[in-house]
DNA sequence: GTGGTCTAGACCACC
DNA sequence: GTGGTCTAGACCACA
């Protein structure tokens, strides 16, 4: 219990889920910098103390950390462990800009090939946004 | 060579592409019908020369007229061909329309973790609207 | 044998060197680049073929090959193998330069703290370039 | 408090930077001795006092006097606490000389595999020189 | 055949 | 205790 990571609420890790298991791990640790939960200095669980949390092996939550390291959103200290970086969350806010408009691009690209109107459009994204 | 495919446009294929060539063949032969260059009941080009067209071996490009059949997009008949459907255009407008759904969902998931307000998410829409 | 690398001439990968073997790896297709004896779109030896050669765990050769493909000097596609992309030539020669700038800045930081003259630094350096 | 230490200005000693920290100590002392601001003969802070002032473990602190003993650079005696010996600025004049000749060895090396010529490189040695 | 993912478990360096 | 590296070997998707 003691050990237990009591900072991460990690989201359902799941190996039913197309993505792989490394990539969930990325996304729920990106989620929890983005929401302010995780600040800088912040340290991460430890490979270990993840690895048994999640019942997801040793070498996947390494190579998570790994791809988050190589992101800047994280840094790895042997013998210290792993923490979030100064620039962490902004970082990620700009790779969640980044995707925003790519997302956007997209729906306009499909919804005009279906023969949407830009009202039409606009329309859609209004209820997206009322939706949520 | 009269052989040679003169319906099909297709876009380029190419293995440097993230994505399997069978679903390149595949999202071509989509575009084609979507755009009405490829109306109900013309034919497709034979396996055989569509494979020397796109330079891609003939079990790729088996493998994607399967994939336009099970979606109902094309049907074969022995030693005839292959043919696109009476629905073909309107499951692809289908499936156009929940891609563009899709893509809006992630746009407002991405955009309001990064801090973006419905009016900036409005008008990135409207930028993107404009420039397209 | 046929079933050998007969385009990589792979430096010597020594377990003795305290760099990790998969940096030694990257490090000599690095090299194959820069030096045009693979050039854009040519095809690495694959994963196992590689790791056959050069006695190497296939793991390790494949982690290599993802830090080269995050590097953006080759990609990989299922099923297919490993190429040398476009801009990989250019990316290595970036790399490079920067390496000599960063180098020649560490050779004046610690030459004038052991008190050496600017002329002192200047002839060490046609020093090394007369020996190399 | 009279008890911190007066004589080192240890530059940031930070986790966050890819080197251990008793070797950040390290470099830090070497850098005071190289500078002339810790002299033969000089006693160098106590292990306790330098680990407070440093918020490092007081293990790390006596892995770093022990590497700095072993370069030759201070000498400890039981009960009076370590100083800075006589040869320990030369010694590190002499390491930092072999640093800039290594720098100097890789400059070269990388530069010529970016395709730079022997002006170049001079070239950019006299702007480094000027810069710093 | 190819690369992509996941796992188990070794040994090392650092703190 | 921590992370870093290397290995062996499984299973899957793609061509």
């Amino acid at each position: 219990m003691g050990s237990s990571s009591n900072i991460l609420r990690f989201g359902p890790i799941s190996i039913a889920s197309p993505a792989p298991l490394y990539e969930q791990v990325v996304a729920a640790v990106k989620r929890e910098v983005a929401a302010g939960r995780l600040g800088p200095g912040d340290a991460l669980p430890s490979l270990r103390v993840l690895s048994a949390d999640l019942l997801v092996s040793l070498i996947t939550i390494k190579r998570a950390y790994e791809e988050l390291e190589r992101d800047g959103v994280i840094y790895s200290r042997q013998g210290l462990g792993a923490f979030v970086t100064e620039a962490g969350a902004g970082r990620i806010r700009g790779e969640l800009l980044v995707r925003a408009g790519e997302a956007l691009r997209i729906a306009v690209e499909s919804g005009r090939q279906a023969g949407l109107s830009d009202r039409n459009l606009a329309g859609m994204l209004r209820t997206e946004l009322a939706a949520h």
